[in-house]
Parts: structure tokens; sequence; C-alpha cells
DNA sequence: ATATGTGTTTGTATTTGACGAACGATCACT
DNA sequence: AGTGATCGTTCGTCAAATACAAACACATAT
């Protein structure tokens, strides 16, 4: 413990990045006493103490008897910023409407610090019963194994996919996930050339989705979305048309309206 | 500054503030710059910078172009602790039963901090066109001119609700917002007596809503549920009846099935 | 070209948080 | 009831982590 001094820049805030350890420990466990969390972060109780007080003072921790939780505080940030989304205000009611021609779910995803964010899903009608979907549990997942995640990365410049890849690899999910990084570059070059992107059970086994990409007139890609259901019936031929037609023309609109809102705006990168 | 050395306890930690006042500052602005943010927060550019940097570097804050902007993080973790609260689970569901067979908007709501958080919101057919509510910006909000706050306050302890009072003080919305002490226990005791909350016109001119509290075995509140609508439609007499009727049965039957879901469980106080 | 703006980097002074021990309260067990 | 352990909380102290300001590289505008 002598010899790495480096300060190097950007200078990360142990202290804050402290307290968001915090945050996730309360999160993984679900609550947690004093005691817990300080054994769980290696951390003496009293430092523990301070960091779970100043995260009530500031309102995005609840004390509860003596167990501390993450408060809602975090709910009302989160849809604020959900909310500041062009790509969610616009598409919100565009993904209804899909689903409930189509009956089948959809999805509305976006893509941040490389990693896929459902901004919302709506179950149409046949989707019902098993909605594993709709009240799963949310959490930004990669992006080489959905269909909303590969119409994303399809659009995204070469070195940003470069940037993602390296930074979280290609993990399997199932047999059928693309797990090389030829494989999945071919993979995204058909995307572009037929406009539509495909989730051949690639995630969950049994499930089949088709995705397609919104850009913005930059041709940056603000998001994606997508149609999933059983693959019984997704890959009926006729059905399956249908379904890339309809996801294909909900971007469409999608595109067109976001593009009429963003006139006067910035083309922002990346991170 | 050689005075006031107060290391009062809880100590809190002057770091991790100022990072919220960070992501307060970039909701406040929709986003910012550093320099712009340095001056808004009357700090350095160096420190901003780095603040910045280690928020961007835990994923809570994403960076376009030189613009930083709160990222879908908070809606990750905001969603993950909805889906915590029981209430939440079990009343989504109903709430929207009960938006449908209204016809009305639904609510569900808890307290935090408090203030009155909304878990849900629903719009039955009725209440379409005029969507002010599903899609406004989610705030916490004061407990004392709303129909789920007023059931809230109502099931609080006394002196939980004098410590809310002192914090937050009775701000008045419209006219008939009760804005005094005497007044709002004594609207609070009624409101106890005969099983449900009337908010009329103390919140928005023109709208009115009827709340019904949802308590747990142990007596403490867990949160509340109302409908609304324009005053016109809801004070026709057996319409009326007719909603107290459905708001109090469906608050009574969320009511039932968080207990039996809560069976071996602590009964938490505040705060 | 020159001046003013930006975001970023770095050296340095000192504020601030980490540590460990101690306190008071609560709970479990004999 | 009494004893011991364990909890959350408080506090004094020193080392470490942060704030500051000045300088940097780069861009834009005059």
């Amino acid at each position: 413990m002598a010899d790495e001094h480096t300060t190097g820049s950007p200078r990360t805030l142990k202290t804050v990045s402290r307290a968001f350890d915090v945050v996730r420990a309360l999160e993984e466990l679900d609550g947690a006493r004093v005691t817990e969390l300080a054994n769980h972060l290696d951390l003496s109780k009293s430092v523990v103490y301070n960091y779970l007080s100043t995260l009530r003072a500031e309102k995005f921790v609840v004390k509860e008897e003596d167990t501390y939780r993450l408060s809602l505080q975090f709910l009302l940030v989160g849809e604020y910023v959900r909310y500041q989304n062009i790509l969610y205000r616009i598409g919100k009611p565009e993904i209804e409407e899909l689903a409930e021609k189509t009956g089948e779910y959809a999805h509305l995803a976006t893509e941040q610090h490389g990693l896929g964010v459902n901004l919302y899903k709506v179950s149409g009608e046949k989707a019902v019963g098993s909605d594993y979907q709709v009240n799963k549990l949310q959490r930004a997942d990669y992006l080489h194994f959905s269909a909303t995640g590969k119409a994303i990365l399809a659009h995204l410049p070469k070195e940003r996919v470069e940037w993602i890849i390296d930074q979280y690899g290609l993990p399997g999910k199932t047999e059928a996930t693309i797990t090389t990084r030829e494989e999945l570059f071919e993979e995204l070059e058909t995307i572009r050339d037929r406009g539509y992107s495909l989730n051949d059970e690639e995630e969950i086994k049994g499930l089949q989705a088709i995705g397609a990409p919104v850009t913005n007139r930059h041709g940056r890609v603000l998001g994606s979305i997508s149609v999933s259901g059983p693959v019984r019936r997704m890959k009926q031929p006729e059905y399956h048309e249908q379904l890339i037609e309809s996801v294909v023309n909900t971007a469409n609109v999608i595109e067109v309206n976001v593009n009429m809102e963003e006139s006067d705006d910035d083309f922002p990168t990346f991170s």
C-alpha cells in the first residue's frame, strides 16, 4: 500500500461511490440494518450509519424500525428522467396501439452505458396470462440477445459496438444466443439491410421477437421497438410477415414524429 | 470560521449531500454543462467536474456531447423500489379494475417523509381526453389537500401528523384547501368516522375525489386509494354513493390481500 | 491572429470522513 | 430477575480524501 499514488483524472470521489455502494447493497438485500450492511460492505458500523443518515436526510432512503430501505424518491426522479426522453413521450401511445393491434407484447427500449433499458412495455390480449414480461423486475440488460438490443446495436457506430463488446463481452443465454464477434457483426449487417431485427429464442427459449430501430434525422439511433410472442405463433409465415410490417411501420411513425419535435436540437453522441 | 465546531450526530456526509445537490440541479435544469452547473451550485468547475465524473461512473448520469443528464438508472432502481412495495403489487390490479368499473381516474398512493407519493394511477374511460393526471410529472406532494393524502393522515398517529404539519405547514392550493390545524384535525376525525375521505376542489378547482385508506392488521396505514372526476358528475347523489361504495370496497379487498401476504412480518413505524 | 469561451488536468492546503472505543437500550437465555 | 450479548448510536482523533485555483488543450468568435 505504498506505490500506487495515481491521482489520475477524472478524480472519482470515493465518498460518493461508497454512497452508491450503500444504495446497491440496500437493493440487493431488499433493505437492511446497520450491522448487516456493515458486514456486507466491509465497513465499520459508524461509517455505514453516517451514510444511511445522509441518504435519509436526502430522502433517498427510509428507515422503518431499524431497517433502512431505498425510498420512492428513486421512482420520482426516474419517472422524470423517462418523461424527459422524447422517444418515450412519442413512442408510448404508438407502442400501446401496436400491442393492441397485434395482441402481442410490445416493447420500447433505449441504450444507456452500453446496455438496453426498457422505457415502456405493454401486453396485448394474446399475451395476457403469462405476463412474466410486464411485471418482471426491470434491469439494464445486454443488447446482443434481444430484438430491441440488436436493432440498436445495428445502428450504433462500429467503434461504439466494439467498446460495448469489450466492456461486457457476449455472454450466452440460450443455445441460440450469438456469442462471437464475427457472427454478431454479420447479424447486424443483415439487420441493417432488411430493416428489422429478429430474436429467435436467443434470450428465452420459446420466445421470438421482431424489432426495429428509431433513429433521428442525423442517423443517430434513439432506441428501438419490438413485439414478441411464442415461437409457434410467431413463425406462421403470413402472420410473421404481417408483424414485421406492423413493427417497421410503427417504428417509422415514431421516427417521423420524433424528428418533427427535435427540429431545433443538438445531435449528441454517446455515453 | 472559528466558533461553530458542532460535530453533532448523526454526522451527515457533505460530499454525499453535494452529490445529491448535483442530481437535483441536473433535474431542475433538465441537464446541464459543467460551467452552468458550477454557477448554479456556487462551486468551482473542477469540483463539479469530479462529481459529474463520479456519478457517471456509477451510471446515474450520462454525458451527451458536453451536456450531463440524469440517467434511466433512477427509473430502474425506482421500479425496483415500487415493486418491493406490497401495496403496489396487490393494489395495482385492483385499482385497474376500479378505474374500469367506475370509468374515472383511480389512484394508489402512499406516504414517505411526510409527503404523498403516487404508486400508480389509471384513467377510466370517462376520464380519457383530459389526461392531465396520468401524464403529469410525478412529484411528492402535500398530504392535506388530496383524497389519498387525507385518508392517510387520518390514520397516522397524531404526533406524526403534528410532525408533518410542523415540517411542511398547510399551504393552500385553492380557496377550499384546509389551511388550519384545527380544521384539519376535525376533518381527519370525520374521515375516520365515516371511513372515507373527500377532496372537494381542495387541490384543483372543478375536481372532486373520494379516497379510502389501506391499513395492515396492526392498524398501521400503508397507503390509500381514490377515484376522481369532475365535480358536476361526482356530485350526483346516487352516483356519489355508488362511488363511495366502490372505493371503500376496493380498499377493503386490497387490505385483506395485503394482510394475508404480510402474515410473517414486522410492523414498522415511520420515516 | 487574438481573445474569450469551453471541459479537463494537476499540485497543494485543509476540510472531512474513517476508525475504534464507548454508551445506552434492547433482547435472549439461564 | 439477572446476565451477557448485540443492537443502533455517539464521539474524539488522525489520516486521507476533497476543495480550490491556476494552468492546460481545444474550440469558437471577433
